[in-house]
DNA sequence: TAAATAAAGGACAAAAAGGTCTTAATATAT
DNA sequence: ATATATTAAGACCTTTTTGTCCTTTATTTA
């Protein structure tokens, strides 16, 4: 019985924080191995791997094999990726549908006793994420104003 | 690799769901017993009685055994009862803490790199949790404006 | 073409959450 | 007192999430 209430999957917390080293990197033309993804983000490696794979085979990264290869996000994705992309290509996309307090059916003409403020807390999460672009947190990274990692 | 990001536990949704219908039969002066309550919730009664279990250990609600026994909450209760402290007593005290990063330390000073934004969304969600008071949602049960199954 | 480097993929293991079952304890009514 | 109804508690099982390990595949460089 325990859990965090807002809260990402390990999945998700370590996606995110790989993919915002892996555009650091990707700021300054530079790809990044699992290797160094995984010391950098203080996640484990394997686990690690399986995720970035699912980032990859839904196009939010690119990745390379072999010597010098490793992940990197493509320039013309590298201004525009935002959070809820990350997000729903790790969780799912129910993301931001099923009541909350788990009623299969749930609505406005049927809702449960928490439905309207649930709404709202919810669009608030949803509008954050949809609006809160990798590439800015990696620049907060860079210019030293927040971590990856402690 | 699912969940849904805004969430209660499992535990917390019944509990929730559980301890609005026991409002509901306290207002009318009538206790709940757990085969009913777990009928009327739709929920596992085994796993149910866990849950309301806890909810007596803590005080939230009184538990009575024997013929006619059941639960209720305490008339000095009833007015009083918020969300939040059903939340804090199932799933933890460290609901509102935690980085959402999953960083060990993070805090204004040395923030991860979405420390700011996620505070306010999860600031939104305890003003709710804090300000929703159990007997208003059973309420909503009461004259039909919403529902606790389906 | 061979060796080295890196990601991909699959099988497996461990931990946490969700859930069940059986027995014990307690209250009530007769 | 006894039978019955009800919650309490503990042991146990199942599923999901988290995590590891090993083999295969692709790429680069010598």
């Amino acid at each position: 019985m325990f859990q965090i209430l807002i809260m990402f999957s390990k999945a998700c917390e370590y996606g995110i924080r790989a993919t915002v080293y892996i555009a650091q990197e990707s700021l300054s033309g530079n790809r990044a191995s699992l290797k160094v993804i995984a010391k950098e983000i203080d996640s484990p490696e394997a686990f690690t791997a399986k995720i970035l794979q699912q980032l990859a085979r839904h196009n939010l990264i690119l990745s390379t094999k072999g010597p010098h290869g490793g992940f990197e996000i493509a320039p013309e994705n590298l201004y525009h990726l935002t959070l809820d992309k990350i997000v729903k290509s790790i969780d799912g996309d129910e993301i931001y549908q099923g009541c909350g307090l788990g009623l299969k059916a749930c609505d406005a003409d049927n809702p449960c006793p928490l439905h309207f403020q649930f709404l709202e807390v919810r669009n608030k999460l949803s509008l954050m994420l949809h609006t809160t672009k990798i590439y800015e947190m990696a620049e907060g990274i860079v210019d030293g104003s927040a971590f990856l990692r402690r």
